[in-house]
RNA sequence: GCGCUCAUAGCUCAGCUGGAUAGAGCAACGGCCUUCUAAGCCGUAGGUCAUAGGUUCGAAUCCUAUUGGGCGCACCA
């Protein structure tokens, strides 16, 4: 209906600055389901965003406009105005019926179209394969997972993609620190490398290669480093595949940087870029003009030792998806990378590709609490708390609710005792109930002989709660539509609080199943609605939907 | 020093690309289980939206400055 009148209203605002010879653009203005019932069932602003290119007063305008939508409605859309030009509309209570009604049988009711089928590839975790996933990773599975549910059910065609960092220093790093391990179980001398990972797990895979490899110590260095490196690489993503699967995170590809080497791809790249006129040589380096495009400074492609850095490869990625048809590239990074975000905007722009085509998403720090004391977690202190420990603790629903309960773009304290809790302090137990409870409802009902027949009996739905919880329902459908516009799942998070609550609160107001048999599959099919729109929430959440608890 | 980001109730945070009286949870206080799941409900109290200006019909929201947190400023990845 929002989609209806918002045309509607396009249209009569586009054909009142016609009459009246206005060259400017028609004006934004919003539809949306007021808080305040007092304020109809849809209001829109439009009348004031009129205001200024009509040279007109708002209220007049609210009152035009107002008469056209009731006229053309053929009376079934209430029209009035309010305040200072607000125009508020009133539908039937049989529509609110007949609405919650496709909320249960229409699977698609809650998705819109403003993606109209452009590709987006959604590019998040990307952790290094050199140690397990921590809890700020975590964070980034969960709001990556979920802003890619959020697109789909928004009309975007989504791939999720996890971009392997196999190649560089720090892989010589790894080798070199599981070889170190062998060398000192073994009682030989060995130097650690300074930038060498210390984790137990490098001691784990150390031992294992030593098992498996008897005479690793016999053969050349270079030889053990290799078989080194390759067991690290598998067991550490074996790792990290298996938390993102507990935590139902599902990629469709994992792209690897050394493929990049591998087909060329880097020197195509640059060769590219070359090509554009943004690479020039200085003090033995090749660099990338991104300065004269808003960055701070020129960047290195490739280092005067001959080695390529980071960002080259990290480039002939990005050509790569857009290569791959995408219309559209997101990336997830942690917040520490946002200088980064400058600089990748820039050689998006030096490739010949619109600069708005790719978005960074920052993630900010997570802060662990426990026992009301804050646990910190830095890249530099080694003191990681992996993802796995988090998820075996609170559980994968909990961890991911708790994640995208917070804007991505804030700094977030999880409190893993409140995750932990089975109470109604617990936001995901409080909504999973509030679908629990329904299921109950229809079973307890079916015990006691109701023969439950969806859809009879809506009219007998007269109070005012009824038409506010399906208007709660519908919001959803809004609330989507703006977290995909702004790349903000967490709204839907806050939504499904606000939902839940308005059901428990009817459900003690109201008795479900009553004696009136009519009234009680009225509100059986209420009940359901609501379980509908939260299954479908807690689904873009990655969350489940328990039928009982 | 430069840049990014954040600042809303005692605490943790929402606030729908500027809208009608600023919200929720926790904590505090007071009620509700012989009735469909108390993993729940009802109520009370709590705010100069960091500060100062500006933009306009209208600002927590946009702009500028200031203050205070966090983060980043490599021929590292």
């Amino acid at each position: 209906m929002r989609d209806e009148l918002s045309e509607k209203l396009t249209a009569i605002v586009k054909d009142m600055l016609r009459r009246e010879g206005s060259a400017e653009p028609a004006p934004n203005f919003s539809v949306v389901i007021p808080e305040d019932p007092a304020h109809g069932d849809f209001s829109t602003n439009a009348a004031m965003q009129l205001a200024k290119p009509l040279r007109k007063n708002p209220k007049a305008i609210a009152e035009e406009i107002a008469g056209r939508v009731a006229e053309e409605s053929g009376g079934s859309i209430a029209a009035e105005t309010a305040g200072p030009g607000f125009i508020n509309f009133t539908l039937s209570r049989e529509w609110f019926y007949k609405t919650a009604l496709k909320i249960i049988n229409e699977p698609d009711f809650f998705e819109n179209g403003q993606g109209g089928g452009r590709k987006v590839l959604v590019e998040f975790v990307s952790a290094n394969p050199t140690g397990p996933l921590h809890i700020g990773h975590g964070r980034g599975a969960a709001y990556g997972d979920s802003l890619a549910r959020v697109l789909s059910a928004s009309g975007y065609r989504v791939k999720k993609e996890y971009y392997v960092n196999d190649a560089g220093n720090q892989m010589n790093n790894l080798a070199m620190s599981v070889y170190c391990r062998i060398l000192e179980d073994a009682g030989k001398p060995f130097e650690f490398p300074e930038n060498g990972y210390r984790g137990g797990y490098i001691k784990e895979i150390a031992g294992e290669v030593a098992t498996s490899h008897k005479d690793i110590l016999t053969m050349p260095e270079e030889e053990a480093l290799k078989i080194c490196l390759d067991k690290a690489v598998s067991v550490i993503s074996g790792g990290i595949k298996s938390d993102l699967e507990k935590f139902r995170v599902e990629f469709d590809g994992w792209f690897s940087e050394k493929s990049l080497y591998a087909s060329g791809a880097v020197e195509k790249t640059i060769n590219l870029l070359k090509e554009r006129g943004s690479v020039y040589e200085k003090d033995g380096a090749l660099w990338l003009a991104t300065e004269k495009m808003g960055d701070d400074k020129d960047r290195v492609l490739k280092k005067s030792t001959g080695e390529y850095t980071y960002f080259a490869p990290d480039i002939a990625y990005h050509a790569d998806k857009y290569a791959r048809g995408f219309d559209m590239l997101i990336d997830v990074w942690g917040a520490d990378h946002h200088g980064y975000v400058k600089r990748m905007t820039c050689a998006i722009e030096a490739m010949g590709r619109r600069p708005e085509t790719f978005e960074a998403s920052l993630i900010q720090m997570v802060n662990l609490i426990k026992d009301g004391e804050k646990v910190s977690m830095s890249t530099r202190s080694g003191s990681f708390i992996p993802m796995s420990w988090l998820i075996d603790e609170v559980g994968t629903d909990a961890a991911r609710f708790f994640y995208n309960m917070r804007s991505h773009d804030a700094q977030f304290d999880f409190d893993i005792d409140l995750a932990k809790s089975r109470s109604s302090d617990n936001p995901v137990y409080y909504i999973q109930y509030a679908h629990a409870r329904v299921f109950s409802l229809l079973s307890n009902a079916a015990e006691k002989g109701h023969v439950y027949k969806r859809g009879a009996g809506m009219e007998k739905l007269q109070g005012r709660a009824e038409i506010q919880l399906i208007k709660d329902m519908i919001r959803l459908k809004y609330v989507i539509e703006t977290a995909a516009l702004h790349l903000e799942p967490h709204r839907i998070a806050y939504h499904l609080q606000e939902l839940a609550a308005a059901f428990h609160s009817y459900y003690y107001a109201n008795q479900i199943i009553s004696s009136d048999s009519e009234l009680t599959d009225a509100r059986l099919t209420l009940c359901e609605a609501v379980a509908a729109t939260i299954r479908y929430g807690l689904a873009l959440l990655g969350v489940s939907a328990p039928e009982r608890m």
